[in-house]
DNA sequence: TAAGTGTACGAACGATCGTACAATTAGTTT
DNA sequence: AAACTAATTGTACGATCGTTCGTACACTTA
């Protein structure tokens, strides 16, 4: 298996170029992100930074998918680690706020941002994101069904669980404080506390 | 008292482009509306529809507070005719989640989508979206404190109910279906009920 | 060593962005 | 009717947008 020194640099600059583009995104959103401001300050060319994703569409397309393998590497993967039952629904949704806290991404989750940008306009981006929500809540959804001796509907635990994760990090990127996470972790451990009281 | 035709006129077409820009923000940002763009919609000219406000960010505060005026009189002011207690608390999160099933604007509720966009930037668009939102926290935390034999913490009781509203919106937009509002019912009735229960 | 392939670059394109300013139109005041 | 004022328009500007194209260079393969 040899590897090619062009492609390999190649790839190594397109992994730059996502990972930053990733960080813009999160905070200025991906129409915010600009093809030509990517390039600057990457230092590198506006044609060159065009060339490896052909148009804008699709650079916004590969930005989604790296930040949410950033995503499963943070969140997803270490929960699967966890056997299943309660601790690994803990893990999954302590996770996630951990993720959002130590702001993986500079603008807090990057999800969270691109999907209140993308929510009412049609295109491939938005069925991306629509597919990737699914995935995602259907995994805190089956991984709270897999929870012993739990009384509460799962979809709609998962729901409300959610709905907490989403406003501590809406509420603590706009108000710059972590307050916001305080009351999630409370409002998330009584909720749990709940659901799984006989 | 003597009204100036001029001006009057002026204000009327004033409002017209407020009116459609808060609309347009409310799918595309307050950064996805342009001012050309504006004019082309509204059939006037652009130099007309820039005259009204001189700069870029003074239209986007004024869509802010234009949207703004829309959201209180559909959903505070009804809320506040109710006498103080349970009653006016349900009337005011029934009336939110109304305003934003009936897409008031086309693009679900405007501060979901414009806070999301401007939450991570600095600039007086943040700074005044910052503000509504803390007005709009300690209404609902205000009224549920007034609610008679309340056990639970008024600030984390609204911490929980603005996150199932919010949800709401965001899941419904983003997936084109109405299940997430019934979900929220469902929360903000059960959290009410622990809420009130001795 | 020669030919072929892949990445990156610089220059240029048409379109659109926000903004500026003078001219025009409509309505008020004298 | 003339002078004045406010809303609106047309034209133009520099900057930036996404995109295209021809070329230069690095590397691999024959």
């Amino acid at each position: 298996m040899k590897v090619d020194g062009r492609v390999e640099r190649g790839e190594q600059t397109k992994r730059q170029i996502l990972r930053r583009a990733a960080e813009i995104a999160s905070v200025e959103g991906l129409e915010g992100l600009s093809i030509g401001r990517l390039a600057t300050e990457l230092e590198v060319s506006k044609s060159g930074v065009f060339a490896h994703f052909g148009s804008k569409e699709e650079l916004q397309l590969a930005t989604v998918r790296a930040a949410a393998k950033v995503f499963v590497d943070q969140v997803v993967t270490p929960a699967l680690d966890v056997p299943p039952g309660r601790a690994r629904l803990e893990r999954l949704l302590d996770g996630w706020l951990a993720y959002s806290e130590h702001r993986t991404f500079p603008g807090g989750c990057f999800f969270y941002a691109v999907q209140a940008e993308f929510d009412a306009r049609p295109g491939r981006v938005r069925d991306t994101l629509v597919e990737f929500d699914r995935r995602w809540h259907d995994l805190v959804r089956s991984t709270a069904a897999d929870v012993p001796g739990l009384v509460a509907d799962p979809d709609q635990l998962a729901f409300e669980v959610i709905a907490f994760l989403e406003l501590a990090n809406g509420k603590s990127v706009l108000r710059g404080d972590d307050e916001a996470y305080a009351r999630a972790r409370t409002a998330v451990a009584d909720a749990l506390a709940r659901a799984t009281r006989a």
